[in-house]
RNA sequence: GGGGAAGUCGCAUAGUGGCAAUUGCAACAGACUGUAAAUCUGUCCUCUUCGGAGUUCAGUGGUUCGAGUCCACUCUUCCCCA
């Protein structure tokens, strides 16, 4: 999955050093991960980085990945229960919301719309009620959150080109070599953007040019919904330093470097 | 040149006399701590003290208590025959 994932290795190379990277290519295609895990391995990477006394980046990913790091997210390590699973067999989904009603406040639909999902997210605040520390162990750290803004249009512009650049990269040709490597559809499906039209494309399901406006549309809507996210972020009191992304490359490290110099109170 | 069909809020679509006007897409705003590259919600002619108010359905005129809907002409587009 390295063109519909955007690894982009070969920005880790620049005027002829090396930058050193982690959490890339950790797992296998079709892996299913989460922010759990993301956090887990975060913070190994984090803790190896000071150790050896250097300044750890992390950089890219979505909002609430990003989020769950600054915030420091609790969240327990609750593995699947067959058992209880079992136990809940007998019960209704509209017994089961109820049951989870109980616990947390139900935010919007996305615990609740199937059974799997549903089952998962009562396992997980069961097991919290029985292991009341069962976090893990977040190290102490100081955040600066930068941000790269473009103008809106520009930002449709850029996703336009580097979609045709993925297109004309190869992508196609890694997803079907990952559907003839059996990473399941559904899986690639629910990967969404890349993955999942690409994969419709591949089955048939749509031509080329709808794949194409379809795909465009909802990166461009993806983008939307990260920028309403990152304004949440800094109404709940995360301050994001935007960086406008039409500078020159060197004014953007500049400004970033003035940034990090400065102390906490100098900062907007 | 002759015949036929059609012009509705960004695009596409409903609507055959009581409508600010259907639906989809896009756009915009928002929710979201365990699949999040996912999932879901709201707004979407203008103004608003959210009670309403004012302008709309290519254009002009007409019929009618009332017109997106009926009539006439004009403009534009598409199809068929020459």
């Amino acid at each position: 999955m390295d063109i519909g994932s955007g690894k982009d290795l070969a920005d880790y190379h620049l005027h002829g050093t090396d930058i050193p990277y982690h959490l890339i290519d950790i797992h296998d295609a079709g892996y299913e991960y989460n922010v759990y895990q993301f956090m887990n391995d975060f913070i190994r990477a984090f803790d190896d980085i000071v150790r050896r006394g250097r300044q750890p980046i992390l950089c890219g990913g979505t909002g609430m990945y990003v989020e769950s790091v600054v915030k420091g997210y609790q969240l327990a390590d609750a593995p699947v229960d067959p058992d209880f699973r079992h136990r809940m067999e007998a019960f209704s989904d509209e017994e089961l919301t109820a049951r989870l009603a109980g616990y947390i406040k139900l935010h919007n639909h996305t615990d609740t719309e199937t059974r799997d999902r549903l089952l998962r997210a009562l396992e997980i605040q069961e097991y919290r009620l029985q292991h009341p520390d069962a976090y893990p162990h977040i190290p102490p750290m100081q955040h600066l959150v930068v941000g790269v803004l473009y103008p809106r249009q520009t930002v449709i512009e850029r996703i336009g080109l580097r979609l045709r650049e993925r297109l004309q990269g190869g992508m196609i040709e890694e997803v079907k070599a990952l559907l003839d490597s059996g990473v399941p559809e559904e899986r690639l499906l629910r990967y969404g953007l890349e993955y999942r039209h690409v994969t419709q494309y591949l089955r048939g399901q749509c031509s080329y040019d709808d794949m194409y406006r379809d795909l465009y549309t909802d990166i461009r809507r993806f983008s939307k919904r990260q920028m309403t996210w990152f304004r949440r972020m800094e109404r709940q009191g995360i301050p994001i330093h935007w960086i406008d992304g039409t500078l020159p490359f060197a004014d953007k490290v500049e400004a970033v470097l003035r940034l990090f110099r400065q102390p906490d109170a100098e900062r907007e």
